[in-house]
DNA sequence: TGCTTGACTTGGATCGTTCCAAAAAGTAAT
DNA sequence: ATTACTTTTTGGAACGATCCAAGTCAAGCA
């Protein structure tokens, strides 16, 4: 527990070679001879070694990390994305810092500051909500490759910038789920549940005005229903929906904990999603499959996204001359019971 | 995009003094005077500097993160887990290194070779199912102080290592569990999911029987019933429940996934939990507390755990020397709705 | 005036790697 | 043995910070 760590010169003398050739040695290089190969991996193995590879960044330097910041890991959505970068990360050879800043811009910050002092050779971020970009500007620098994932900061000179940007197909993605109720005869649909301040919700909500303008309808019941996009909150809220008569028959909900909950609060109210009241959601969490009903959703396959955001990442490590990317990944409709109902 | 980085040679430079003044005022010394420093902290600011942490690591030998590899980030327990881990190591000025192992112990000594490289001040340690100690032993040297959480690998030397071990209270809650059916009169009760070959699965099952024991007893159904910790494999397997009769009327499920499951199951055949028979689960995520009906459960609070599995860590590295800690974390019976059937 | 004191400041070595130019060792032909 | 190669090995200078012993300089005092 105390002893000192094994170097390159702790191997040199103990198989009496130069710190070089032990490094060559270690990086595969084809100069060392074969036997000088083997009676250096022997050394190796004997002592312990292990690579100090902070040491070699900053004497090559470049760094083998890359920085990942997401808005809110117990959210399954950013988990399963986690999970997804650091997997194409670690395959690519990087390790993945990890930060998490709750929603908070402040934490954000100071949590971005701390990881840029680990000298990432890129970071993904999720920002959290009401971040400012100017102030993410001036923590970020323009050293460093960004890709922005999810969510636009307010205030960024997206000209100025070199920052990619990824996110779903928010607007489209709600348009397929109104068109989906549209189909099934629907005609009174709102829009419930997020937090307007929020973009993805803004643009899922314009998504859904698309539809709607397209049929010829009114948004119902006006004002936006907002909700903390969770269970718990949207439950609390569902009552809302039916505030004015005739009540809406259908909804598309911001995200999948929303419809969760809003389908917790029709029960209460003695209706049945599926039967009596059509809901979508967003996102396909795990839960959406074997919900009662199962819950008609877009999936977004976060971890696949995850990956994406990574292996687009270290193409811009690799490539930082090329210009921004902003990008979508289209969402896909996954129909189930909880829009069954039909209006005739 | 491509200028150079900023260091302290530049900043000294810039205003006429020596690196070895400008790193004082970085670091805040009383020794600079009050006009040097300003002067320096202007130029600092000037330029746009950044610290580089791992420059200065390597010349104070010692590092500033910690490494935290989770089995299943998608797992909601274990995403909590690490946001709380990484809150408090960041409040501490620690930076956390991610690592996800997807339950592979080949893909586990892969990530944890590649986070040895970066130095960590200590490692928390949740092990891929079937980790081997030896292998793990072998990776991690016994320089770095590690934390093992929630599960044991096989064959670890406890006496010769030093790690710490953190893991829940399964015996003791799985044993509340089944005594608050016991006190609501059940009288066959089965232990229901999980794999036989994790220990935490193992311990809740002791923690039934020793329950069943006190009570006087047999075990239900004779055999365990394994399934995979999910939902969806749960409710495939819950037939098996009442393949010999008389059927169990309540059952202890190995966590919250497969009791939601076994729930689903239940449904299947017309069964409603709650109502005609007693399921209890474990965990308490968060849709324990909203399913219908309503789960009772353990509730271990994984946020919290995270934060003190992060302590405990950094508890260590300051103190190498004192002894390894074996400790358990005491879980809460909550008590809802799915166990509320009563046995005349 | 010289000498001590205290408040600041500084050059050089160092951490564990990699890079580079050049030395050493081996081989073959003259 | 000398030259002219090729193959292997090597010492020393980086990288960007910190540490430390030693330096400067003005004020204070005899």
């Amino acid at each position: 527990m105390n002893t000192r760590r094994v170097t390159l010169n702790d191997i040199a003398r103990g198989c009496g070679v130069s710190r070089a050739t032990v490094s060559l040695v270690l990086r595969g290089s084809p100069l060392p001879a074969a036997d000088t190969r083997a009676k250096v991996q022997t050394e190796l193995k004997k002592q312990g070694y292990v690579y100090n590879r902070a040491a070699a960044n900053l004497r090559q330097r470049r760094s083998s990390s890359v920085a990942l910041v997401v808005n809110d890991l117990s959210n399954p959505f950013f988990a399963e994305f986690a999970a997804g970068a650091d997997e194409a990360l670690g395959a690519a050879g990087y390790v993945t810092l990890l930060g998490s800043t709750s929603e908070s811009p402040e934490r954000q910050q100071t949590v971005l500051t701390s990881l840029m002092e680990h000298d990432p050779a890129g970071i993904i971020l999720s920002p959290a909500e009401g971040s400012d970009g100017e102030a993410l500007q001036q923590i970020l620098g323009t050293h460093v490759p960004v890709l922005v994932f999810n969510r636009e900061p307010t205030r960024v000179q997206w000209t100025a910038s070199h920052w990619d940007y990824l996110a779903l197909a928010n607007r489209r993605g709600a348009e397929l789920a109104t068109r989906h109720l549209l189909e099934r005869g629907h005609r009174r649909i709102a829009f419930f549940g997020g937090h307007a301040d929020s973009s993805s919700c803004r643009e899922r909500r314009r998504g859904y005005a698309d539809a709607l303008a397209v049929a010829g309808l009114a948004i119902e019941p006006g004002p936006m229903i907002e909700t903390a996009p969770t269970r718990l909150d949207a439950a609390a809220h569902s009552a809302a929906l039916f505030a004015h008569a005739p009540a809406p028959t259908a909804a598309v909900c911001y995200n999948d904990a929303v419809a969760l909950g809003l389908m917790l609060g029709l029960a209460t109210r003695g209706l049945r999603a599926g039967r009596d009241f059509a809901v979508t959601g967003f996102d396909d969490i795990p839960e959406a499959a074997v919900s009662t009903p199962p819950l008609t959703t877009l999936a977004t396959d976060p971890r696949a996204r995850g990956r994406q955001a990574a292996t687009r990442i270290l193409e811009r490590v690799r490539h930082p001359g090329t210009d921004a990317v902003r990008g979508s990944v289209p969402v896909r409709l996954i129909i189930r019971a909880s829009s069954e109902v039909t209006i005739a």
